[in-house]
DNA sequence: GTCTATATTAGGATAGAC
DNA sequence: GTCTATCCTAATATAGAC
C-alpha cells in the first residue's frame, strides 16, 4: 500500500538535462539555423554524446518543435514587458517593434522561428506556424488600436511592419547601429503616416 | 588545311544543356531552396544523370551562382520594363514594389536569392550579396528621387519597403489576393507617408 | 540516463568507359 | 557530353551494455 513512491518534488529544476539541450539547441538554431544545426552539435554543447540526446527528444522536430513552443512563450513574456509601461497606442506599438528586433538579433531562440521559416522541415509547419500565429496577435492587438489612414488597411500595415523588421536580420550586420536604433529608424518610416493629432 | 571544322554558327542555341541545367535549377531552387535541392534533384529534372551535371558546372556552389547572376539580370529587366511607362517618382517605385512580388511568387529563378539569402553557402555569400546590392540599387534610385516625411530615412524606408515585400513570401499563400493586389496593399502603408502635394 | 557502436540514408563529387 | 559505378562524408536514428 504504501510502496508507491510519489513525486513529490517536481519543480525545483524541473529537467536540468532536458533544460540543458533546450537551451543549447535554441542557441545553435538561432545562431546556425535549423538545417545547419546537427543532432551532434548540440550533443556537443551540452557535453553529452549523440545518441543520448534521443532518450528526451524522440526526434530532431521533435526538438525543433519543443524549442520554438518555449521561445515563443518568453518572447510573449518579453514583449508585453516593454509595452507595458506605455500607455500611447504608438508608443506601445513602437515599443512592442524595439523589442521585437532585440529578440531577433539576440541570437535567442525565436530567431529560428522568424528568421529560418521557409527552411523548416514540412511536417513540423503546422505546428511552428501557429505558434508563430501565437506571437504575431500580440501585434495584432496593439495595430488594431491605433489610427490609421484611409486606404491603409489593418493587416497590411501589421505584415509590413513585420516584415520591415523581420528582414533586418538580413542586412544587419552591415549598420554599425544597436538593435533598438535601427528598430526606431523601421518604424519612423511606418509612424510617418499617423494622422495628425486632434 | 582544310581539315580543320570551323563552327560558324554558335549563337542559335547558345548552349542548350547548360542552360537547360540552369532553368530547371533555378526553378528547383526557387521552389524548394538550396539546400533541399540535390545534384540529383536537378540533373533528373533535366533528364541526364547527377554525374553529367558536372560536366558543366564544378560543383553545386558554382551553379548557385550562375543561376543568381541570371536570375538578378532577368529581374533587373523585368523590374525596369515595369517602371519605365511611369514618370511620378512615387507611382515608378509602386511599380518597381509590383514588379517585384511578382517576380518573387513567379516562383522564379530569383526567389532563392531573396528568400533563402541566410541559408545560402557561406563560401558564395560574397558573390551573391554582391549580386543582390546590383539588384537592390534601382530601389535605391527610386527611393532617391521621392520626397520622405522629416525623420524618415531613406536608407530605412527602402529596407523597410524591401523588407515587407520580400517578407510576403512567408505567408503568401494565406491571402488569395494575387500578388500585384498584394503588392499594391503594401505599397499604401508606405505611401500614406507620402508629404501632401503642393 | 548515458555510453558504445552501428545501421541507414542521402548528398556532393570523381574516374574512366563509351 | 553523357553514362556507369562508386567513393566519401555527414547526418538521423537505434540497439543494447552499463
Amino acid at each position: 500500500m504504501f510502496g508507491k513512491t510519489i513525486d513529490v518534488i517536481e519543480c525545483a529544476p524541473p529537467d536540468s538535462r532536458r533544460t540543458r539541450i533546450l537551451d543549447r539547441a535554441a542557441l545553435l538554431f538561432g545562431e546556425h539555423g535549423y538545417d545547419r544545426t546537427s543532432m551532434r552539435d548540440i550533443a556537443t554543447a551540452v557535453g553529452i554524446l549523440p545518441g543520448s540526446v534521443y532518450y528526451h527528444f524522440p526526434s530532431k522536430e521533435a526538438l525543433l518543435a519543443a524549442v520554438y513552443a518555449a521561445a515563443i512563450d518568453q518572447a510573449i513574456e518579453t514583449l508585453n514587458a516593454a509595452i507595458a509601461p506605455h500607455s500611447d497606442p504608438w508608443d506601445r506599438l513602437e515599443a512592442a517593434a524595439i523589442a521585437h528586433l532585440g529578440i531577433l538579433v539576440g541570437g535567442g531562440s525565436i530567431a529560428v522561428v522568424i528568421a529560418d521559416g521557409p527552411n523548416l522541415p514540412a511536417t513540423a509547419r503546422t505546428e511552428l506556424i501557429a505558434q508563430r500565429h501565437r506571437y504575431e496577435a500580440v501585434f495584432r492587438t496593439l495595430v488594431s488600436a491605433i489610427d490609421l489612414p484611409p486606404g491603409v488597411g489593418r493587416s497590411s500595415f501589421r505584415l509590413a511592419l513585420l516584415g520591415a523588421l523581420n528582414w533586418s536580420l538580413t542586412w544587419y550586420h552591415a549598420n554599425g547601429d544597436p538593435p533598438a536604433t535601427v528598430a526606431r529608424n523601421l518604424f519612423a518610416v511606418f509612424r510617418a503616416g499617423r494622422l495628425s493629432n486632434p
